[in-house]
DNA sequence: ACCTTTTTGGAAGGTATTTCCAGGGGGATG
DNA sequence: CATCCCCCTGGAAATACCTTCCAAAAAGGT
């Protein structure tokens, strides 16, 4: 039934964008581009304007999570009203960066990437699914993260912050070892997959392994279409444009941790006493450290 | 043709009132009471809801200046997104976290909170500064990455983007190894040392030691009051408020990571060929190890 | 080069919207 | 008080729009 509400449509269209045929994806390009001018028009006469037939128009449409297009019109139309009242507000400079931009520029095209992203992440991020999420770490017996390269941070900051609330885990950013503990795993095991594109072949071949040992997966990724995300007994989707000077995979990197983060707060909330106690306990260690060497 | 727009519709909605017939007006008062029903209902669910013909219903929309019920219910989705948008926007608390809050807010809240940090940390990150930092580690013969726990993360991920550039470089995390190394630099060395506090005692020392046998430090941290601030040659200041559930910590660490990402993004520019040449190298390396992942 | 799978456009079918028309009620006038 | 006129209203036909199905074309693998 209904896909995607006003506010994520953008970031969700701009989601699912790779994994769609080219000439559904002519059309989305057309929604990107002008969502008010689709919003306006008939599927006879997008048909014409963009040279697809109406039917493919409508495959678009289901593609994007809506039931036809006249559900993604309707949709439309609130989203570019949405954003015509908000360009108002920011009339910042978008757009890609050019390797001759003054810093200044950089600092502020940068700036806007991410904090798109982070907007953008948080409007996908439905409530439930994080909550299935947290649940699932909660009364997990063990917690493994992984992701190689960029996303093997990701990996690595969640480990560390559910050490910080006293439910340690590991992080694997090594395809062997990630698939030696994967084969070992167990039923009430969770298994936490961060994959940008969600194609990266390290981190799926784990993640079946684990999968068929009885883990629950979890997958933040880029890309809902991916094969993680078709592995995953849950996702979460972190978005991020991508632009020509690659602050796309900055802003994508960012979006991830803002994922992280919210389930982070949202485990420690669910054991608050706990987490609380632990955290406390944790920075006294740390503290004391201090002191010691401070001394010295 | 187009009646209304979505700011003034209801109130124009409200103008014509008294000048509509009955069953037109009937239908009209529906729309003022629940617009987002009226816009998810076609012109036969409206009709079988309020007892009117299809042929009323038509005739309040022209009455209300659209042309027809097409565009009055796409004018009335817009305006409903509008509003509904902007109580959200009301709502968006910017308070602390309680362990009791829903999800929803969680997400909000910890939203905000990185989202703010992004935009205080670009507002007090000066160009001419960044710019000496870029300098620096464009024209230096090695660059070292300092930071330990949560700091340690940034500081690899640095050394990650850093190397995807072909400029390669140490990310320490370890007391022992980066004091080793700091022995051993040399004038024209670049030592670049993460930490929130700035008072990490782990990542003074070394940064001394470094600095002492000639390398120039760049200090990223959140107090430029610091030890390790007075230590350094240059020093970018993060920001993040620090709150009762300590989303500050994910607030700074996602402020480290902007500062990260400009120093990184300006030094790409400054040796665009090399670095655009590198990127290039690097992905296809990446992409030609996932097919033969993918064939086998 | 052939076969399978996927993608695409065309046309039929169904639904929603619009137009047209006739019935009905209220008020004014003789 | 009766009659006429005008405007409102709903039903049904006509039209436009959207959706579904099927066959052709293209892509990819053997």
């Amino acid at each position: 039934m209904s896909g995607p509400t006003a506010a994520n449509l953008v970031a969700s269209v701009r989601a699912v964008l790779p994994s769609l045929t080219p000439s559904v994806r002519s059309i989305a390009r057309l929604i990107l581009d002008d969502p008010a001018m689709v919003a306006r028009s008939t599927i006879t006469e997008l048909s014409a304007a963009s040279g697809a037939s109406q039917a493919t128009i409508v495959r678009t449409a289901r593609a994007l999570g809506f039931s036809g297009y006249s559900e993604l019109r309707l949709a439309l139309a609130a989203a570019s009203a949405q954003t015509q009242s908000q360009r108002a507000a920011d009339r910042l400079v978008p757009g890609d960066l050019a390797p001759s931009d003054p810093l200044a520029d950089v600092i502020a095209k940068v700036t806007r990437a991410e904090s798109d992203a982070i907007a953008d992440t948080a409007a996908q991020l439905a409530p439930e699914r994080l909550g299935k999420v947290v649940d699932a770490v909660v009364e997990a017996k063990r917690v493994s993260m992984l992701g190689v390269g960029a996303s093997g941070l990701v990996a690595a900051d969640m480990a560390q912050k559910l050490m910080r609330i006293g439910l340690p885990g590991h992080p694997f950013t090594d395809v062997h070892l990630a698939l030696t503990a994967a084969a070992l795993a167990a039923p009430g095991d969770v298994w936490v997959a961060v994959s940008c594109t969600g194609e990266t072949a390290d981190v799926v071949e784990p993640v079946k392994t684990a999968r068929q040992a009885g883990a629950v997966v979890v997958a933040i990724t880029n890309n809902p279409r991916s094969s993680l995300a078709g592995l995953a007994d849950h996702v979460l989707v972190s978005a991020g444009r991508e632009t020509e000077f690659r602050p796309g995979a900055l802003a994508s990197r960012i979006s991830q941790l803002l994922i992280v983060d919210c389930v982070f707060v949202g485990v420690a909330q669910r054991t608050f006493t706990a987490a609380d106690a632990a955290l406390r306990v944790t920075k006294d260690a740390l503290d004391r450290y201090s002191d010691r060497r401070l001394r010295s």
